[in-house]
DNA sequence: GTTGACCTTCCAGTAAGGGGAGGCCCTAGG
DNA sequence: CCTAGGGCCTCCCCTTACTGGAAGGTCAAC
């Protein structure tokens, strides 16, 4: 199989397939002409990659769930551990994003949104100093 | 004043400071001996900028808030765009984190974390195909 | 035989800086 | 007067996980 029937049987575009034989992830065979030549084995593998990829693993976890994944003598702990690592990972930007999401969205509730160029946002922006400096907001 | 000074005045560090000049967002001015030299409004700017930063906006998001800021002509409903924009991509992106967090989650509950290889983790990255393939699980 | 789709490699770029090398500058202490 | 130290400078590579593009080889069809 070339790369582009993989790559449709996948759901991952050729550079991304290349890019994973590059760091390891995968490793087609080469025919004659230095085409790639990949088996369903590795179809498999890249479809596993392409969702745990989907589940916002990072490239290492993929690594070591696929490593997991191939060793029958893991322990599902092992498997858990990444996987609850990444759930608090995830937790962690939630938590972050909404802390952020919170202090805009009020900001923009504030904002008249009009031809005057009065703007709480910007004032917010510019007026709150770590030492407490309170600077000109008119200008 | 010095780099060290302005970094610790508006809690960004020097590289980051360094940065912001190369990409144009400040231009200090140089001493004889070579080295910056930055007026208060520039400590005034970082901070802005870290203000920005600290809510997400991109260096590009800053650049074009820091415009307005500077420009009293400006009407707010330009500075609330750009603050409505980022807010819709914050909200996207808390979606989809909260989509991976519910997948991950009960796929973390699913498994028993023991030392047994069995992992539904596993076998959910495994098996759920694009075509609907049922590959075995079990291998 | 030539077109066009497919494949190859390599280079460069993304966002937003971080790390570190190699080297200048400046001040204080002995 | 010399040296040690800390601060500053530029330059380059590194990060994540790819993506785009250029230059060129291969293959099947018309």
């Amino acid at each position: 199989m070339n790369i582009g029937d993989v790559a449709e049987k996948s759901g991952l575009p050729p550079k991304t397939i290349r890019y994973y034989e590059e760091i390891g992830l995968v490793k087609p065979l080469r025919s004659a002409n230095g085409y790639r030549t990949f088996l369903d084995s590795d179809v498999h593998k890249l479809a596993f990659l392409g969702r745990a990829r989907a589940l916002g693993f990072t490239i290492e976890d993929c690594r070591n769930l696929m490593a997991l994944y191939d060793d029958d003598q893991r322990a599902s702990s092992e498997v858990k551990e990444i996987a609850e690592q990444h759930l608090e990972r995830i937790d962690n930007k939630i938590a972050e994003l909404a802390q952020m999401r919170a202090t805009l969205s009020h900001l923009v509730n504030a904002c008249a949104g009009d031809h005057r160029p009065d703007c709480p946002i910007l004032a917010d922006l510019a007026a709150t100093c770590p030492d407490g400096d309170l600077i000109d907001t008119t200008a």
